[in-house]
DNA sequence: GTTCGTGCAAATCTTTTGCAGTTTC
DNA sequence: GAAACTGCAAAAGATTTGCACGAAC
């Protein structure tokens, strides 16, 4: 696990810090979870005791121009950050603020006719917006 | 266009006030465009000479909550804020960070196989980013 | 007259920035 | 050794909050 979180930095130009294993390793052990910068740091304290706010922030924005993650604007009002490993989608709870990743599989094909004239399509997101599993479960007590 | 405002802000439940009016006319008159809170403070400080941060935010945390309005979290890592008059969904410009609404129409059905089981989807948005036509034209110079 | 909305200012929260010291290559 | 990264602290920017006054019903 240590070792692709290396070659998957040295691919991409970046240097290997610890800071920045640590980070990659979190993502990699749990791909498909989304954690704020703040949440990350909190997780990673223990192995890292002095990681700095302004350093979790600058990791993740070089992950972002990367593309090794994806930053979520949320409806909170803040990021969450995750792994990019291939196309997905997402479903954001609304109760638990946890965001999926939903396989593209899952949603067919989006066909745009004409959607904006003139206009360059680069990316299409797919937020599905709802109440998880885990969140009807409780509610439904 | 002052008197629907006024009805709107009446079938809403809400006391109708120059602020309120002044916010939702501006939006009655230019739907399908998105601003954040000081642009539309900005906007229409010419008409309201006192009007404040804090009431811009709150007429508008109102409204999105009465569900006349849309509050969209873009990766500038703030909201923009746009009338919402029906289903519709959005494209992102990459590079003016404008915000257009699509027609649903635009936009063939999406069809959920098995998103994530046992998950309630209230609400399905689809951001399209890329470049809108006036930035695209003014690139290629 | 009561309830609710506004303006103002301070506070909060997330994210960014600058810089000196350290690590990576 | 040069270039890049980290930690720290301060700054920035958007949004929220509390409260006294005034407006809406």
């Amino acid at each position: 696990m240590s070792l692709s979180a290396e070659i998957i930095l040295r691919e991409n130009g970046l240097r290997v810090t610890p800071q920045r294993l640590a980070v990659l390793e979190l993502f990699l052990s749990h791909s498909g979870f989304h954690w704020s910068a703040d949440q990350i740091r909190n997780q990673l304290l223990p192995r890292i005791p002095g990681l700095a706010r302004g350093t979790t922030y600058k990791v993740l924005e070089e992950f972002v121009r990367s593309h090794i993650c994806e930053e979520l604007p949320t409806p909170e009002g803040l990021f969450l950050y995750g792994i990019r490993l291939k196309p997905h989608h997402h479903f954001a709870c609304r109760k638990c603020h946890r965001w999926f990743d939903i396989d593209v599989d899952g949603v067919d094909n989006i066909h745009i006719s004409s959607i904006l004239p003139g206009a360059v399509i680069d990316d299409i997101a797919v937020t599905f917006h709802g109440l998880c599993r885990d969140c009807r479960v409780n509610e439904s007590q």
